[in-house]
RNA sequence: GCCCCGUUCGUCUAGCCCGGUUAGGACACCUCUCUUUCAAGGAGGAAACAGGGGUUCAAAUCCCCUACGGGGUACCA
């Protein structure tokens, strides 16, 4: 089992893209087939520098890696189209030989021309096919010594002949069989005319050269299948499976996912940041966003496909494991960010926070929160982790308590503040516990509470705010236990200092 | 326009192939519960077979039509 994901360098990869790699990869290392990562950069207008650095390190982020690659070479070498333009070349050549395609010396200009004729005839969107071609400077219209003559002298490029009056069948693993009639098809150009094969030639060709058996692409490839099954049947060569993904469409349902959106949408469509090199534009990626690669992979996998049981949450290898195209449905996919997030938070509660330390570093050192060591950092991870979807979330959690409060405190943390608590906060300081753990800082608070003749649920809300300036968070034990005694001593001899003096005047 | 693909709770979907289910799960939402609080957790609730015809004792499931949505229609992929 051969599997490919072909990306065209245009720019980076959406979210899209990243689902139809990860399903190759996974049907591939479910059965222990190859995966091959081919760059369709066949057309030289649309190339953008960075683009293929991009696709390789987004799918790598995702944890999506290849058997063959421009990257990492490979017995199928180059795996770049544009390193093997002339292969394609000959092939056509062969087309037109066998009388499969034919050589067109047609100009932009004249192109267009020949539409609006027909246009103004009453056809709406006239192709070049059976009926068009005769009108137009091909091999199939010109004398041949003037096409050898305009073969030397000019440009040109190499068309497909559709076959007429044919029905064009095949059956795609995930829709059944699907037809087409070869009149509703136009002679598709093959070689274009700065010697570049299209998208349709180059796939064909590659798809054959590497041994793919299988192509699993996006829906929107659906309507030129039909060419790609005659080219195979033109060059006598055995056809791969297909089956054709459905699209992932816009949160509103209106339209497929694009590259366009960009951060229009309130969430990124993109796995890393992308700074686009000729506007300097930079969208958003959900690295960046503090989003845990396998939970990315984990939701944009459940995005048409649906596991055989109830389980949602996956490790990168039970989604090996459980993946299969059968279970893959035809209708396309609405992205749902808040299912994404959910997703995410539960991959980041099962992350153990000395795993999580070097991941949150960059959104730790973005708040520039003072400095710690790691043992302390891993038990603030561990009690923000549970209140937090993204990395940034679990750093905001910290500043929250990790922070001292500012001084003096705001009205509406005065507001709440219970006076007893604060006028008897200097005795009670002297009875911190000298074991500075949760649980007895828990005996302690509910002594106190108990001194007062309150319940604890008064008690502590006042003890959060003069602490941490906040009304609600993790557990105030456990902040206490991991701010440690000289801290918390501070934060309450500083409060006392600012508010309790003024309270006695 | 034409061609192709699709249509189950707001969203992702199970069920459809092999007709008989109180049409299941998850996110979001609401209620209750736990908790010092906010989350998380637990319990519960509201919420869907696009419409119309067939076939059948029986249709979400099979067939046809309509509507709607999407994709394609380049010397782009």
């Amino acid at each position: 089992m051969v599997l490919r994901f072909a990306p065209s360098p245009t720019g980076p990869l959406h979210i899209g893209g990243v689902r139809t790699a990860l399903y190759n990869y996974l049907l591939a290392r479910k059965h222990g087939g190859r995966f091959i990562l081919r760059i369709e950069d066949t057309d030289q207008t649309r190339y953008v520098p960075g683009a293929e650095a991009y696709i390789i390190e987004a799918l790598a982020w995702c944890g999506i890696t290849f058997d063959e690659g421009p990257h990492v070479g490979g017995p199928a070498a180059p795996y770049r189209q544009s390193e093997r333009k002339n292969i394609y070349a000959q092939y056509a050549h062969e087309l037109v030989e066998r009388g499969w395609a034919y050589y067109a010396f047609d100009t932009e200009e004249e192109l267009e021309e020949m539409r609006r004729r027909f246009e103004a005839a009453g056809m709406v969107a006239p192709q070049y096919n059976a009926i068009t071609r005769s009108y137009m400077k091909n091999s199939l219209t010109l004398p041949p010594e003037e096409v050898r003559e305009r073969l030397q002298s000019q440009p040109y490029v190499i068309r497909f002949l559709i076959p007429r009056h044919r029905e064009v069948r095949f059956y795609d693993k995930i829709r059944g069989w699907v037809s087409f009639h070869s009149k509703e098809l136009d002679d598709k150009v093959l070689l274009k005319s700065d010697g570049m094969p299209t998208y349709h030639l180059a796939n064909v060709v590659d798809d054959h050269l590497m041994q793919v058996t299988h192509v699993i692409r996006g829906e929107e490839w659906l309507p030129s299948t039909p060419l790609h099954v005659l080219l195979y049947e033109a060059f006598g060569w055995e056809m791969p499976e297909f089956a054709h993904l459905p699209l992932l469409l816009r949160p509103d349902g209106g339209g497929k996912l694009s590259k366009r959106d960009g951060d229009q949408l309130g969430f990124p469509v993109f796995p890393l940041q992308w700074k686009d090199p000729f506007t300097g534009e930079v969208a958003s990626g959900y690295r960046e966003k503090g989003f845990l690669p396998e939970g990315v992979a984990n939701y944009v996998a459940l995005l048409g496909w649906h596991p055989s049981g109830d389980k949602e949450i996956f490790t990168m290898d039970e989604l090996i494991q459980e993946f299969s195209l059968e279970r893959v449905s035809k209708a396309g996919a609405r992205f749902d960010y808040e299912k994404a997030r959910w997703v995410n938070q539960q991959h980041l509660r099962h992350k153990e926070p000395r795993v999580l330390l070097p991941l949150i570093e960059p959104f730790w050192r973005d708040r520039s929160l003072p400095p710690a060591d790691d043992l302390t950092k891993e038990k603030m991870v561990q009690l923000a982790r549970e209140r937090a979807a993204t990395l940034p979330e679990v750093v905001e959690v910290i500043v929250s308590f990790y922070l001292r409060p500012a001084l003096p405190l705001h009205d509406k943390g005065i507001e709440k503040l219970q006076p007893p608590v604060v006028e008897n906060l200097p005795a009670w300081i002297e009875q911190l516990p000298s074991a500075w753990e949760k649980s007895a800082l828990e005996q302690w608070a509910k002594s106190f509470a108990k001194a007062l003749g309150m319940g604890i649920g008064k008690v502590l809300p006042s003890l959060r705010l003069i602490l941490t300036g906040q009304e609600a968070g993790p557990s105030l034990y456990e902040i206490m236990e991991v701010l440690g005694q000289q801290e918390v001593n501070a934060r309450l001899e500083g409060f006392l200092a600012v508010h309790g003096v003024r309270k006695r005047v």
